[in-house]
DNA sequence: AAATTATTTAATCAAATGATTAATAAAATA
DNA sequence: TATTTTATTAATCATTTGATTAAATAATTT
């Protein structure tokens, strides 16, 4: 086989671990998970899992940072476009939140139960506060409500975008099963944007 | 020993070892604990653990059904009271929640990932969407607003006031350490419900 | 084709962990 | 008080589980 084949497979191989235990990780949780399910879920030999990723815990680490980057890659970007104003972020970071989580619905209670589980290590990486308080998006809040504290607006709008997700096994029978939960999760991206820019203007 | 004094003895240590129980499963969740971890905290044998409790899975389902009662427990009285009005009930859910969650803030991201990992088993246990359903409250929110879903607004209520505690690891650093933290919580108690009317009102 | 390197597996190890047992201590009962 | 029941412990078991090893196979290079 030539060079270019082999490393397809090479990456194949190891993509299909990582898959596989970004897989299992999520649904079950580290402590839950077993290397041999996440062997099993990627169709290959227990050793195989240590040949290419030398432990769970490593394993792991790979995983979850990815997972984590995809929680907050939603926001990051969107938060300091200076191109936008107020109201389109909030359009957007719903929007795009929704529609993700609706392909991903069990990442925000994967990656918050991890994160309890190592608050240093997992909450600490970003040096969230800074970075957020410098944001074109926090600055615009304040410019709007001076008089509310900007982080209660952020606590608003992911609370009512992710929670939903976070609860979905309550929530979702609730709701009427499955489809009319992610009707109503479709209806959540103008409703959301339509009841924070409420808060924003009612004094 | 007298028959009473025994009797305080029996459940001191049965309550000792549901405690350290409760404890533990919370901080860790189910797959993370030790019964080890557990026996120690309550200051116990191993084995006594087992005598009492036989094994980790009963004990844990005793420690989950009290959990998920606390955690329900708030809303589930106030839903149903037809003496208080639509904006009472708001008023009382966000402080009572928020004034238990202060005390317990590790609850809700404990209940809602073990929920997780046994949808089924812990979340059919309530027949919630009946009971919901015909509750007082969601009469007196159809009864506001026929125009949107009123599981929206629960959603919301519930979002805004129960997600800064699931996603505290993160929210707490950013808000600036503890005592901000609580401060925050303290306001949304009177926010939170201002937020809700609002959004009841503007149509 | 032979040698080298990379990949994969079956078998196994060692530690962690939930659970049990057998002995002892304490308490209740008769 | 003697006996029976209940509570507690130390030691140990059996299984699970993360990890390793040594051998086989496949791919790549020389």
């Amino acid at each position: 086989m030539a060079k270019v084949a082999k490393a397809e497979l090479d990456l194949s191989t190891e993509e299909k671990i990582k898959e596989a235990a970004s897989i299992v990780f999520t649904k079950k949780g580290y402590g839950n998970a077993r290397t041999r399910d996440i062997a099993e879920e990627a169709g290959i030999n227990l050793a195989l899992l240590n040949y290419y990723f030398r432990s769970k815990e490593k394993l792991f680490q790979i995983v979850m940072a990815e997972r984590i980057d995809k929680l907050f890659g939603v926001l990051a970007p969107i938060l300091n476009d200076s191109t936008t104003t107020l109201e389109e972020k909030l359009d957007k970071i719903t929007d795009n939140y929704i529609t993700m989580l609706l392909e991903h619905p069990d990442l925000p209670i994967f990656v918050l139960s991890e994160i309890r589980n190592n608050p240093e290590q997992l909450s600490n990486r970003f040096q969230a506060r800074k970075h957020l308080t410098e944001s074109v998006f926090i600055k615009q809040l304040i410019a709007r409500r001076n008089d509310i504290n900007p982080f209660h607006f952020l606590m608003n709008l992911l609370g009512m975008t992710l929670f939903p997700f976070v609860a979905k096994p309550i929530l979702q029978p609730i709701a009427g099963g499955e489809d009319n939960y992610r009707g109503m999760m479709e209806q959540r991206k103008k409703l959301i944007p339509g009841w924070i820019k409420m808060m924003l203007d009612n004094p």
